[in-house]
DNA sequence: ATCCGGTTTCAAGCAGCTTTGACTTTTTTA
DNA sequence: TAAAAAAGTCAAAGCTGCTTGAAACCGGAT
């Protein structure tokens, strides 16, 4: 975790300071090798992600790629943290987007099905899917996985001021939505979307509406 | 131990149709290698599962392996065939089970929420999302998944008389049930349960009743 | 300004390993 | 003995990580 952040922390200096020479064309080879990578696991699926494929699509030689990564391992790690803090960005992004006058559940509803249909979260799922049976991976992806989901929640329940003294049933609107919706896309992901569909994700929130008039 | 079992599964397959000692050690041992490459596939996931692996696991050579499988994809389509008939024979079996007195749809959550924290769903789901990415299985997994999937929802129909006639309001009931149980399942197969999750089921047993009684 | 030593970026190839499918040989049964 | 089942062997293909080598680039000295 420690290691996470530095690393973290060792990435943003390593772009931001762009003093000098060609660290900014490193940069952005990284980047791209880093962003050709999600893609892969959205296409190709984790397992037939190869080094090989990376850096095809890349445009890069092999070679030229395992500089800036010495291992693949090394590029997953750093796929997942671009992946965490890509996510994170795109909540609170949403979030700031929010119309003051707008009905807020509805909102946070919409962005969610939203996100869960995004490319990012395919990716996420992917990786999510193969550490169940790679501890290797699980050892580098629940950290990630275990940070977004706090700052979710409590960022989410910041947002709600009208949920505020009433956790126990913040908790149940916030577990149902999330695991509804996620069910849904993932359904999805193989299986194509009808019109019944739609009935469910306006239905929860109308459950959603009701749980918060609740005492 | 684990061989054991197989064994007796593949005893109670093999007493079906054919004659001949010969033709019912190959049928067990078809059997044996269907289900071995099952628990492979909820083990080690779809994509580490290799024809190694499976003949290993079942205490075969590879070239005997070979013999009754000619290539790995054909003992992948048995294994989704063996799959589909046996999660089919699962549901049927629990709703046979049924209580007169006991609530109907308290017990189909609950069988719901059993299935999808059962293996069969998990390699069923393993299949599911490597399908994703690879057209080969897609075109063999999806008219098992359609089957299962339409066979589901009709028996599902019959076995609620009370809904009977609110088409609309039961198929919201159906798919919110469905998408959310495996939402919360899926979560579950990288994440801890935790007593908050347990509410979740309960909440949506409430709003079952209230869709019931809705005209 | 120009050239040089050292570093960084990129390309290519090699050795080792795993997996797969085909082939050959041995064992078992009718 | 002939057919079926099981076991063992083999080459081809793909992936990974490492090493070698070339090209571009920097700082500094002449």
């Amino acid at each position: 975790m420690a290691e996470q952040t530095s690393r973290i922390a060792a990435d943003a200096a390593r772009s931001d300071a762009v003093s000098g020479w060609q660290a900014k064309k490193s940069a952005s080879t990284r980047n791209l090798i880093i962003e050709t990578a999600v893609k892969c696991f959205v296409e190709l699926g984790y397992a037939r992600t190869t080094t090989t494929a990376i850096s095809t699509r890349a445009g890069l030689s092999r070679g030229a790629m395992l500089h800036h990564f010495p291992s693949k391992i090394d590029i997953v790690r750093a796929a997942v943290d671009h992946l965490h803090a890509k996510r994170l960005r795109a909540f609170r992004k949403s979030n700031s987007k929010e119309a003051p006058g707008r009905d807020h559940v509805r909102h946070a509803v919409e962005n969610y099905w939203a996100h869960v249909q995004h490319p990012l979260f395919v990716a996420f799922f992917e990786l999510a899917v193969a550490a169940r049976t790679d501890k290797e991976l699980a050892a580098i992806l629940r950290p990630a996985q275990e940070a977004f989901e706090r700052e979710w929640y409590v960022e989410s329940k910041d947002l709600f001021p009208e949920w505020r003294g009433k956790g126990e049933k913040f908790d149940l609107a916030f577990d149902m939505s999330r695991y509804m919706l996620e069910g849904m896309a993932i359904s999805f992901l193989t299986h194509r979307q009808t019109e019944r569909d739609k009935r469910v994700v306006d239905y929860l929130g109308q459950q959603l509406k009701e749980l918060a008039g609740l005492k």
